[in-house]
DNA sequence: TGGATTCTACTACAAGATGTAGTAGAAGTC
DNA sequence: GACTTCTACTACATCTTGTAGTAGAATCCA
């Protein structure tokens, strides 16, 4: 488990956000799509950034036509998991709910949000506490 | 509000959970403590380690004997804290949301930390929803 | 078919972060 | 006054990051 992938700089990430909104693309698309959000890098520095993340393994990439077209390899869900196992790894010796607890009683969450997390947390527990269908999940 | 400290590297992380697990400390003394721990580093690295933390805003320093004494100037809580706010900005444009959602739904937690989770949550919403006494946290 | 365009693969390179100390000189100890 | 301890500085190789440039293969258009 936590076969890391290596850390993805700022302005990866930034390529890598680029990439969930718009879907596969290849570098010219996508520079033009950073460049609408005002990332005015040459068409050879989204390059290197996309080839670094597949490099890193967050990237997919179809060589099979002329332009490859990039498609990330994780979806935001997956890398914020990733990222929060991370933190639990590093911080809290691997477990998760010093993050929970600190989210929630970090006051983060509106009035609606903690209404909405009740919920999911009754659908987990299904119901109140019976069923104990908790597949253990070891997500990659 | 973010008043975002520098990012701490793996080795000042060391140190400052090696902090934190002991309490202040002089830079013998954590030195002591990490080598138990089998980091073998020159009583130079660990003062470098710790001087560093310092300037990053992650210690305190009593400097009024000889020997300086160094001590968190953030907890375990906090910096998780900041860390969780660091990846919602970063990740999820702010919200903190995704990311409790990901931790439970991500099938983290067990039964009981899930238990946990629903007592911490009545206490906030004030056993269902009653009870507006809850200051409408923003807090960062 | 040959020039213009586009792409990928490599290479570059300065600045800053990291890991890991060494040394000089002040202070305190016996 | 010789040792021991500490802090302040300095050092320095490696890696990462940001930001491209170039050469040469492929493709397209007239």
């Amino acid at each position: 488990m936590g076969a890391h992938r290596s850390p993805v700089s700022e302005t990866e990430l930034e390529v890598l956000k680029a990439l969930w909104g718009h879907g596969p693309a290849t570098v010219r698309e996508l520079a033009g799509v950073l460049r609408e959000q005002g990332r005015e890098w040459a068409y050879t520095t989204v390059q290197t950034l996309l080839n670094r993340l597949q490099g890193k393994g967050y990237l997919d990439a179809d060589t099979s036509g002329v332009a490859h077209v990039f498609r990330p390899a994780v979806n935001r869900e997956s890398f914020l998991r990733q990222q929060l196992a991370d933190l639990a790894d590093t911080v809290c010796g691997g477990t998760a709910t010093p993050l929970v607890m600190a989210l929630v009683d970090g006051n983060r969450l509106s009035r609606e949000e903690l209404a909405q997390l009740r919920r999911l947390l009754d659908e987990k527990t299904g119901g109140a506490d019976s069923k104990g269908q908790k597949k253990e999940g070891t997500g990659q």
